[in-house]
DNA sequence: CCTTGAGTTGAAGTGCACTTCAACTCACAC
DNA sequence: GTGTGAGTTGAAGTGCACTTCAACTCAAGG
C-alpha cells in the first residue's frame, strides 16, 4: 500500500522540476519520508498537493498563501476529496476577480481602439473615479507585483 | 506648447513612482529632455507611453517586450491615435488567450469540485495535449511566470 | 541670500520563485 | 564488486521589476 515515489518520479508525473519540489519542501508545502540512505520518498497523496500548488499558482496565489491554505488540511488523515474541494473553492472568487479585471481591460482596450483616444483620457482604462488625486511621491497603488492589480491610475491627460 | 512635466508631476498623473519612471528610462521605454540643471522634463506624450506600459503589464507582457513594441512607434512624429490603437490591438490575442485559460481553469475547478475527484486525474485540469504539447524552451502553461515545467506534465495519478 | 522641497546619480538591496553548482552518497543492474 | 544514473546538501546565482540609500545639486518662494 505504501507505493512511494522517488523525487524523479514525482517530478515526471507532476511536471515540476526536482529542484522546485525540494524548494516546496523547504517552504513546507509538501513533505517526504526518507529512506535509510536519506533519499526522499513521496506518498501518492503528495501528487495532489503538488497539483493543487500548480493550480493555485495559475490562479495567481503566492506560495506563501498556498502554504497557509495547505496548512488548513487535516494532519491526522489523508485529505478527502471534500477537503480538496474546499481549498479549491476558496480560490474561486479570486479567479473570478482576475477574469473580471482582464475582461474589463479587454473591453476598455476595444473601446479605446474604436474611438481612437487610446490609452486613457475619458477612457475608464485608468482612473475609474479619480482616486488618489493628490498623493505625494508615494502615490503607489499601482500593480502590487506579480498579480494583476486592481489599480486605478491618476488622471492621465 | 511645450508644457513639460517634472518627474514628480508625471509620477502623480500616471500613478507610477519616480524610481520606476527612471527605471523605465534606463530600459529605453520612455524618454525625457533635460533642463540646464540636468532635471528631467517630460513631454505630455510620455503620459501615453507610461499608460501603455501599465496596461501592457496588466496584459502580462514583460517590459522587454513592451520596449520592442514601443520601438515600433514612429520616431519622427508624435504617435497618432492610430499608432496607439495598433500597438494596443497587438496585445489583444494575448489577452484573449489569458482570459480563455483562466476561464477554462475556473470551469475545470468547478467540475472537479462538483465531482469530488479534485485535482486532476481524469480532469482536464492538468491537461496535456491541449495547451503546451511538447514545447521546447517555453512550454509555458498559463501565466507568463518564471519557468514552468521542464518535464512534460504526465499523468498525475 | 537662504531655506526647503524636489531632483540627480550609481550602487546596492528586495522579494519571489526557482535553478545551478560542487562535492558527495545511494540504489541497482550486471 | 563496480559502474552508472539518480539523489543529497548548502550556498550562491538568476531574472524580473523595482526600491532604497547616500551624497549631492536644483528651483523657487520669502
Amino acid at each position: 500500500m505504501p507505493d512511494l515515489l522517488t523525487i524523479g518520479e514525482l517530478s515526471a508525473r507532476s511536471g515540476v522540476a526536482p529542484s522546485a519540489l525540494r524548494y516546496y519542501e523547504r517552504l513546507g508545502l509538501i513533505r517526504a519520508d526518507r529512506t535509510g540512505g536519506n533519499q526522499r520518498r513521496y506518498a501518492r497523496a503528495e501528487l495532489r498537493r503538488v497539483a493543487f500548488i500548480r493550480i493555485s499558482q495559475q490562479v495567481g496565489v503566492s506560495l506563501d498563501e498556498i502554504r497557509e491554505a495547505l496548512d488548513s488540511l487535516p494532519e491526522a488523515r489523508t485529505p478527502s476529496p471534500q477537503d480538496w474541494a474546499r481549498l479549491s473553492a476558496s480560490w474561486r472568487s479570486r479567479l473570478d476577480e482576475r477574469i473580471r479585471l482582464l475582461t474589463k481591460l479587454r473591453d476598455d482596450l476595444d473601446g479605446c481602439i474604436g474611438c481612437g483616444c487610446l490609452s486613457l483620457q475619458r477612457c475608464t482604462l485608468n482612473n475609474p473615479e479619480d482616486t488618489l488625486a493628490g498623493e505625494g511621491p508615494g502615490a503607489r497603488l499601482v500593480l502590487p507585483r506579480p498579480t494583476d492589480a486592481p489599480t486605478p491610475a491618476g488622471s492621465l491627460s
